[in-house]
DNA sequence: TTAACTGTACTAAGGATACTAATACAGTTA
DNA sequence: TAACTGTATTAGTATCCTTAGTACAGTTAA
C-alpha cells in the first residue's frame, strides 16, 4: 500500500500520518471511506498492530479520521475538521519554510508557481473520472 | 539567549538548529559574525557542550555557518549557501505545509498574504538602525 | 448465540537515539 | 605560556520507537 523507510530516523507511525494525510488530503480517500483495519494493514506491511494503532490515533487527535468500535476507522469529512491548533501548527511549518526557501534562493515568483501548482492538484482541479462526485 | 522547551519531544539541538536558522535567515546574526563559543553558550544555558556542537556540526553541514579550529563559528556568507539538497528539501517541506493548510480552510489568499509579510520582514525590508551596512 | 471481525488498552522487553559527562588533542591569540 | 577556540572519543543514563502478547468491548453475519 506504501512505500515505507524501515531505516529512517523518522519514526514508522509519523510516515504512516503522513502518508495518510496526503492520501486523505488528495482526496484519494474519500469522507467516510473506510480505513483498512489495524490488524489487516499490519499483516499487509508486516508491522506491529500497535505500531499502526498509534498512527490512528494520531490522525484522530488531529481530526483527519474518526473510528467506531467494532466497525473501523474512517475518513473525517472535511468540514468537521480544522481545530485551530492544527491550524496555528501549519501556519508555523509555512512560516518556517517559506523564510528558507526565499533565505536559500528561492524567489517570490518560484513559490506562487508551486502555490498554484498544488492548488490546481488538490481541491479545485482533478475530477479525473468521476464527473460530480456526489457522495 | 533563546527560550528552549527541554521537555519537548523535539531534541534540543534541533530546536537550537531551527532558532539559529531563523536568527541568520532574519540577518539578526549577519555575515562572518561569530556565533558564541561552545563552551560559552553551553554555560549559559545550562546544557552540555556537545549538544551544542552537535547543532553547529548541523548547522555547517547545511551550509549556515562555517567553523575555524581556535578562532569559532561563523554565520556563512549568503551566496556561498544553498545546495541543491537542502533546496530540494525545502520544497517538499513547502509542498507539505501549502497542502496542509489549503485543507484544513487557508485560502490562497491567506496563503499570499502570508508569503508577502514573510518577505518584507527578511530581505528587502528591515534595515533598522544601520543605513547601510556594507561589513 | 456463535464466530470472526473491528477498535482499544495494557504490560513487558529490545533496540536505537538523545543527552550528559569527562577527557583529550589541536589551532589561535594575547 | 595561558586561556581561549573547535573537534573527537568513550561511557552511562534516559527516553522513545517498535515488537510481542494478552485482554476487553462493540459490530456483523451465519
Amino acid at each position: 500500500m506504501f512505500d515505507l523507510d524501515l531505516r529512517s530516523r523518522k519514526p514508522i507511525y509519523e510516515q504512516l500520518v503522513d502518508k495518510f494525510k496526503e492520501l486523505i488530503i488528495k482526496e484519494v480517500i474519500q469522507a467516510d471511506e473506510k480505513l483498512p483495519s489495524v490488524r489487516t494493514l499490519a499483516r499487509q506491511m508486516t508491522i506491529n498492530p500497535n505500531t499502526i494503532q498509534k498512527a490512528y490515533r494520531e490522525l484522530e487527535s488531529q481530526g483527519y479520521i474518526y473510528s467506531l468500535k467494532g466497525k473501523g476507522s474512517f475518513v473525517q469529512a472535511f468540514s468537521e475538521k480544522a481545530s485551530q491548533e492544527e491550524l496555528i501548527k501549519v501556519k508555523e511549518k509555512l512560516k518556517a519554510a517559506v523564510s528558507e526557501a526565499l533565505y536559500l534562493g528561492m524567489t517570490r515568483a518560484d513559490i506562487e508557481s508551486l502555490l498554484q501548482e498544488i492548488d490546481e492538484s488538490t481541491g479545485g482541479g482533478i475530477i479525473d473520472d468521476k464527473t460530480s462526485g456526489s457522495k
